[in-house]
DNA sequence: TACTAGTTACGACTATGTTCGTAACTCATA
DNA sequence: TATGAGTTACGAACATAGTCGTAACTAGTA
């Protein structure tokens, strides 16, 4: 049975080679594979056979119109926060958002972040 | 080379016995399994196994006076939701809190946890 | 003592994730 | 046309996760 495609959770590789195209853009697997090979050793195969088994799993988009293929992430990193928020809430947090976002404030949060939280809420109650 | 203590993350199966753990407090693989049987069909053994793959990883201690084993969460559930938090934070938020939070407050988020992160947000600042 | 129900331990099997070597292919250009 | 650099495709190998059958052990009791 074909997975859901909104159920599909990416991989810790997965994710890495996400958050690359989200902040460069459609990419080749050249690129990627430069992007990714600043913060670690990974073999550009590697690269390359994790993007192909994403596009089978509709995570990514590919253009084939040239040689070297072109990759972009299928869904917004948004959407993918989202739902990856989602599911960490309901498999920890009993399904209770509100115990997640209480987790993640501590002392450790910055004065800056706590003034865009305070902001959201404001926005939220009008 | 041992992984750091801290630094091991439970699997989702783990994930849901340490819930059972956090809410029945100490209990034995009988008893643990018959909480997991209420929401899943998994045989007896499998959760043994998986207790002592816990075992093995400290993620769970355990009391071995009696025969049938009593088994306990080494770490609070607090502790380990943080650190749940701290690795999706990290790996899907470009490390920042901020971000998260206001991924996970949208719309749908009552008025009552409104007041209540609000609270927290003002403990906070002082 | 012998049986038996309940338990732990062990190992096999399947699925998935990650890695990479090598083959096959493509195309510009010598 | 032939070569070679760059690319994709494929498959193997290994690790981890999850599942469970079966063996081995334990202790109460007939």
């Amino acid at each position: 049975m074909a997975r859901d495609k909104s159920a599909v959770k990416p991989t810790e590789a997965e994710l890495t080679l996400l958050n690359i195209l989200w902040q460069m853009g459609p990419a080749t697997v050249r690129q990627i594979h430069e992007a990714v090979s600043t913060t670690q050793k990974t073999g550009y195969t590697t690269v390359l056979k994790i993007l192909q088994i994403m596009h089978e799993k509709s995570l990514v988009i590919r253009d084939e119109t040239n040689r070297a293929h072109v990759y972009a992430a299928a869904n917004s990193e948004m959407h993918t926060q989202s739902s990856l928020i989602k599911d960490l809430i309901s498999k920890a947090f009993g399904g209770s958002t509100s115990k997640l976002v209480m987790r993640a404030i501590d002392e450790s949060t910055s004065a800056e972040d706590i003034k865009d939280i305070r902001q959201l809420l404001n926005s939220l109650e009008k």
